[in-house]
This record gives structure tokens, sequence and C-alpha cells, in this order.
DNA sequence: GTCTATAGTGAGATAGAC
DNA sequence: GTCTATCTCACTATAGAC
């Protein structure tokens, strides 16, 4: 027990944020196989045998990892229903979707890696929860088809779409900052980019833009969800 | 000299071509550094020794694989004028981005991995030759927007919007799959995901699609409801 | 020209010192 | 509870046998 833990964390929870961090990185970049644990202990000024003291097994800090990843995710998810207005729905998609993105880019690119290696950890989470989860807005998406609230466009590929459209920013940052010729990517990127695809995505759809009279009572609320 | 080579490669070309393939695989699951020559040869059922013996090193394998990959996507840029149609131009971007992926789905992944690592072996690439060959597509853009041919989008935006969206459908194959329930992305899957992209792209960005029989069959060809 | 045996390095993990 | 010294194994690469 640790009598004194805030605001100075002892030395365990302070060495493990910082063992967090460094290895999602390196596993951002490296992936499972790529990442070294010396690799990680450098990035975290430690000697690589206190890594392993501290998180077990370069297995388990990886699972966490991507255990803390799928929370950040799923405090993203939602519910909606088909009386929900299809504009602010989508908007709020793309919105909250971007903000992960840009908000932890590591995690997504953690997230990305293990994706590319055919997913082995997520295996059951792909096929369960995310898939119901995915069934859910593709009905929810079709009834506004059916009633002509937006085009009967195949809401699959349109989640996908606005995933991959999001996601990008921090699988291909390099890529984007090499086209670019900047060094990082900054807050009037992020904005300047969700209202492309805001508009792009909405518009291609048939959807009426939410409603601009009240944006100001969305934003809040959807940025109200300041954990993530 | 190998005199007979034709139809029948020779030893050296045809183990050549296994080691390529198989090491398309491996450096696109686990990355450059997640790669073993093992793991390599294993796939291509050779000894690991002779990986190597034919390759040089496993640096030399892995910028053969690179450059043989932008190769192919360089292959695939055509260049484009301002008195071209936007929507014809916009349909043949993403058509044959998405050819590229279909056909080239390791090869695409192996991209993918090299650039979430920073990139490293294409800095010069990208700064260079596909940062000019972005900008000259992005003022052909800005003039349509100006005629009033499209919606004054920012081209840049909209050309990683395409690349996004199409990549994806390699990068993420592997969590597609799960959510769709499937075990492979075949021709019925790629062909209603390009019309999709299509439709989704060119009306977002206020462009008339490409001349057609009628704007039925393109309804038609989007909603395919079987995808999950 | 093709392949095997082996060297040399760095990995993940742990027993035990502080 | 925290960290160091060390073990074992898998990796890339090569020298030399066929």
């Amino acid at each position: 027990m640790t009598s004194m833990n805030s605001p100075e964390l002892g030395t365990r929870a302070r060495n493990e944020n910082v063992i967090l961090e460094a290895a999602e990185h390196v596993f951002a970049c490296h992936g499972y196989r790529g990442a070294s644990v010396q690799a990680i202990a450098e990035a975290a000024g430690l000697p690589k045998s206190n890594v392993l003291y501290y998180v077990g097994s370069k297995r388990k800090l990886y699972v966490a990892l991507l255990e803390r990843m799928m929370s950040r995710w799923n405090a993203m998810l939602d519910d909606i229903s088909e009386d929900d207005d299809p504009g602010e729905v989508l908007e709020g998609f793309i919105r909250s979707k971007m903000r992960l993105t840009q908000r932890h880019p590591q995690g997504s690119r953690l997230f990305a890696a293990e994706v590319l290696q055919g997913a082995p950890f997520l295996q059951e989470y792909l096929h369960g929860e995310l898939r119901e989860w995915v069934r859910a807005r593709a009905r929810v998406f079709e009834h506004w088809a059916d009633k002509g609230l937006m085009d009967p466009v195949d809401p699959v590929w349109l989640i996908f779409l606005i995933w991959s459209a999001t996601q990008h920013y921090a699988d291909f940052e390099a890529q984007i900052l090499g086209i670019t010729d900047k060094t990082a990517l900054g807050e009037s990127e992020y904005r300047s980019v969700t209202e492309f695809l805001c508009h792009v995505i909405l518009k291609g759809c048939g959807v009426r833009s939410a409603a601009r009279v009240g944006p100001s009572r969305d934003r809040q609320a959807i940025q109200s969800k300041e954990t993530i």
C-alpha cells in the first residue's frame, strides 16, 4: 500500500505511465514483432530489465496497450436511433472519430499495425462486439434511406469510408507531412480536414448538413466527452 | 549463362520470384523489423540461408519490394489537364487506385507498414516526385472549382480522401472480414465499394458523374444490400 | 552456381542483489 | 519494492562444402 500517491505518483505508477507511452510509440512504429523491449526501454529512459519487471512481458504490455486503445474507441461509440437526424449523427460520427485520431495518433497507429498483421489479438472483438455495432448502425442508415433522408448507399461501406478517411491522418502521417512539407499536423489542419470530410461525405450521401443555426450545441455536446 | 529459361525459368529466377512473393507477405504483416529472414524462407519453402544467397540481404530484399510497389504505383498516375472532365478524372482516379489495392493487397500493406514506421526508405520520393504530382493535380482541381465545375474543396484533402478510402480495403482487410463475416474480399465486393466511392466522392465534391447510360444504372450498382 | 554449417550479435526473460 | 547481472535462444550474415 502506498500511503502517498497524489499528486506525486509512486515509482511504480510513474514508471508504468512512462513505459506505456514509450511502448505505444514503438509498437505503433514497428508492430508487435518489430518492437523490442530494448527499444521500448530506451524510449522510456529506463534499463531494459526494469521494463520487464514492471510490465511482466512484452506480450502483456502489448495487450494492455491494445485494451487501452479499444476502451478509448468504445467510449466514442454512442448509440443512435432512427429518430435521430442523419446529418447530426454522421457529422458527430466523423468529428468524434477525427478527434480520436488527433488525440491518440500513436494508439491509432498501434491499432493499424495490429490489423495489418491480421488482427490476431482482436479477432473476438471484431467478430463480436464491433460487428454487432456496425450492423445496428447499418440498419438505422437503411431506415433513413427508405424514408428518403439519405441516398441508398451501402451503410457498411459508408462506415468504412468514415473510418478510413479519418484514420488515415494518423497512419499515413509520414506521407502527409512529406507531401504537404510540414513537420506536424496541427489543430488547424485537423479542423480543415474535418470540415472537408463533413462536407463531402454528408453531401455525397445526400444528407442535409446538420442545422447550422445551433451547431454550437452539438459541438459542446460532442466535446463534453473530455475523457477520451 | 542459362541455356534454357523459357518457358521454364532457371533456378535463380524461379526462386527469386517465390522469395519476392513470400517476402512481400511477411514484410506486409510484420513490417521491416518484425519480418525475419527465417519466416520469409519458411513462407517460400526454402532453406533460410538460400534466401540470403539469392537476395543478398534482408535490406536489399525490402528495398526491391518497395521499388516494385512504387513502380506499380507510378504506372497508375497518369497526367491530367484542366481541359479534362472532372467527373471522368476523379472516377478514373478512384477506379485505378482501387484496382491497385485489389490486385496488390500485399504490396499495398507493405507500403502502409513502411509509412507507419515513418517512411524511412521513402522520404526522398514523398518530398520530391510525389509531392510535385500532388501539387500539379491540386492546381487543376482548383481551376475546376474556379470554373464552377466542382465545389471549392481543398484539393489535397480530396486526394488523401481517395487514397485512404481505397487503401483501407487492403490495410484493414482483417477488420473488414471480421465485421462482414467473410473470409475474403472478392470481385463483387470490390465492384460494390468502387461504385459506392465514385457516387459519394463525386457527388460530395459537386462533380457531375461521368456520362453514363442513365442514373438508374448507378443506383443499382450502389445498392447491394448483401454486405453484411 | 547452389546450398549447408557456423559465427557473432542482440533478443526476451529471470534469479537474485540491493 | 526496485533494479542488476546473466542465461538462453533466435536472429542476420558469411565462409566454405558440394
